[in-house]
DNA sequence: CTCTAGATCTAT
DNA sequence: TAGATCTAGAGG
């Protein structure tokens, strides 16, 4: 079992204890099998970097709260904002492992015949696999309006492993090379080389 | 106002 | 390994 944690803690604390719990759009569900954590307006890869700013505003919510934005023009990143209003904070969802509504996913990735383990295996993917754009960013788990929601995990505590983050170089490599990500055994979407054990 | 660098994915 | 596609935010 994999209680849903406690969201108004800082994302490198979250991030980790949200691995094995599920996420629902619909019909559609998975296990969230990779995370990564953006915290603070330290951290050079956040977007809260440079403080507050129109889009990065949304790290200021209320936790559980969605930042869902537009990445590389083309994909919609989902994010689940942390921590208190005061600390810019959010986990990015990397990767699942759909285990309900598999066809429907399939469409909603235009991938009719994807194998489950590519499926989602990616930021872009998960979001498009939970039918998620713009319009569900800032709408915040369990109030009226959001398509998500976030439920405990139903199976064994999933083995950990951490690592840096993916594709953040710019931030320099004191924050390029924080551990920040964490996925489950077996299930990194990118290298798992570097990868350290963990515990949650 | 213009310009550029992205928390990516897919097909080649 | 390149091309798709668009916008926040920095700089003029």
């Amino acid at each position: 079992m994999t209680p849903v944690p406690d969201l108004s803690r800082p994302a490198p604390e979250v991030a980790p204890l949200l691995i094995g719990c599920r996420l629902a759009a619909g019909r559609v569900i998975g296990r969230i099998t990779e995370v990564e954590a953006y915290h603070g307006e330290d951290d050079r890869a956040c977007h809260a970097h440079r403080g507050r700013t129109p889009r990065s505003a949304g790290l200021y919510a209320a936790p559980g709260t969605l930042y869902v934005y537009l990445c590389y023009g083309m994909h919609h990143l989902l994010n689940l904002v942390c921590d208190e209003p005061s600390i810019p904070s959010a986990v990015l969802i990397r990767g699942l492992i759909i285990t309900h509504g598999l066809d429907e996913a399939r469409r909603r990735r235009g991938q009719p015949k994807a194998a489950a383990a590519r499926l989602t295996n990616g930021p872009g993917k998960v979001a498009q696999a939970l039918g998620l754009d713009k319009t569900a960013h800032a709408t915040r788990l369990g109030q009226r309006g959001c398509p998500l929601r976030l439920l405990p995990g139903d199976g064994p505590s999933p083995r950990l492993l951490c690592g840096p983050r993916i594709g953040v170089d710019y931030a320099g490599p004191h924050w390029a090379t924080m551990p920040w990500r964490w996925w489950e055994e077996g299930y990194a979407a990118v290298r798992e080389a570097g990868a350290r054990q963990t515990t949650a």
